[in-house]
DNA sequence: AAGCATTTTTCCGCATAGTGGAAAGGATGG
DNA sequence: CCATCCTTTCCACTATGCGGAAAAATGCTT
């Protein structure tokens, strides 16, 4: 597969910025990169001219403006490419299936396939929730090692009777669902609402997580080991699609 | 200013991909950036390998997952940036200041400076309210061609007794921020809390909104004129320093 | 089914665009 | 004020990317 050794490098130069929170020295890059200091300067001039990198009054260089716009463009797309597998996964358990990514602290819901059923749950694209007390929130943090850190700055407001409010609970909660491979939420966020969720993964990092939700009574009905097993499949299948293997 | 042109060349294809909503056939993207087919083929494939494009079944090309991540990343950044400005305007009027942008119908708060007061407006950072009821998403939409078209998407649900609840009505209102280049909201999201919202510019288009926001009274005691216009200015501010002039 | 039009992919010799080592130029701080 | 660290500039060389044109794939029409 043919490839274009400046573009790559300049990708290289974007993610060791974004590795480093978004804002790093020249030589934090090098180090990073293992490119030489001349080539990387060179390759940021290029994307500083296009506001695709800043230069901050220190000469440390950040990510630019620029990104934010193709990054909501491509937010869009991976939504529509995720439909086909939401609308799987409503066939297989009757119920309203929900793709959310983390973003900053919070669990935004980026795209939706609606159970059929007449008592269903409601759209919820663009809703922003905390982690905690949803199962999709918690198969996102279960993969991230900075998770209580985030709980301690959200904090863990209770939502309902059964949330979980403790950061120590939460991540006992957090060990099981990495053991057994999907997360559940027990009416934690809505009183009678039932979630199940699986991981995406890219290659082993977990990009985001697909859910699905419904009322307690069908829920509880499901088995839940076998749904799991094969939305865990399905997940699989759009990590695949949306990163294919280098 | 030193640059490197297959760098640049690629992020042509990759804002052309953008513009076309972001999905295109190879040609549609020939047409747009006016390079060899040859060489957008290759500039693809480049982006292809890393995940920064995807092909569809079709043979199409869209925008690819991994522009999620550097955009997030680069979102969190501007926040950043902004504070300063944010603050200007906390000086400036004593209220609470905030950022917004459009993502996709909605908009999203993405930074904000909180007011010396006692009784503040509070932390909205994250939030992900409809255009139509706050003073920002009216300066977003006014620069949008078709923000009939995201109205009437979204609908205008009352939020109090002051919403403005029809499409033509706001389409006139925006007309409005349109001729005196700023925005107001009267109570219209929340009873007795009024915000002044300007726009902020990368170059002519506006790629989002800052905005003050408090309670009626003290709202009502500042000069509008004057506060829009120094307002303007800092936003102007803001915008050259996100995107620097080529 | 066969042919035609359109779009995508591959190929390859050439020239230039990009490389990277090394030296100069600026900051920072003890 | 000097030493150290980090960033920026420079330039000769050549590997890298260029792009026209041909081939392959697709899908539209008759």
């Amino acid at each position: 597969m043919s490839t274009v050794q400046s573009v790559d490098r300049a990708l290289d130069v974007l993610e060791a910025l974004a590795d480093q929170g978004g804002e790093a020295g020249l030589s934090e890059i090098a180090a990073r990169t293992g490119l030489p200091y001349g080539t990387i300067h060179r390759l940021l001039q290029a994307l500083l001219s296009r506001g695709y990198v800043r230069q901050e009054s220190d000469r440390r260089y950040a990510l630019g403006g620029a990104l934010v716009r193709l990054g909501g463009a491509a937010e869009r797309m991976v939504g529509v490419w995720a439909q086909p597998h939401l609308e799987k996964m409503v066939a297989l358990s009757g119920e309203t299936a929900n793709l959310a990514v983390l973003e900053g602290d919070f669990v935004v819901y980026v795209a939706q396939a609606a159970s059929p059923r007449r008592l269903r749950m409601f759209a919820e694209v663009g809703r922003r929730v905390l982690p905690h007390s949803t199962a999709v929130g918690k198969v996102l943090l279960a993969d991230r090692v900075d998770a209580g850190d985030i709980l301690r700055r959200t904090g863990l407001p209770r939502r309902t009777e059964h949330t979980i409010t403790s950061v120590e609970a939460m991540l006992v909660e957090l060990e099981t669902v990495r053991a057994q491979g999907y997360g559940m939420d027990f009416g934690e966020e809505e009183l009678g609402v039932h979630c199940l969720a699986v991981p995406v993964r890219d290659g082993s990092r977990v990009i985001a997580s697909m859910s699905i939700s419904g009322p307690v009574e069908r829920m509880e009905a499901l088995d839940r080991e076998e749904l799991a097993r094969a939305m865990r499949s399905i997940a699989a299948d759009f990590g695949a699609d949306v990163s294919p293997p280098r």
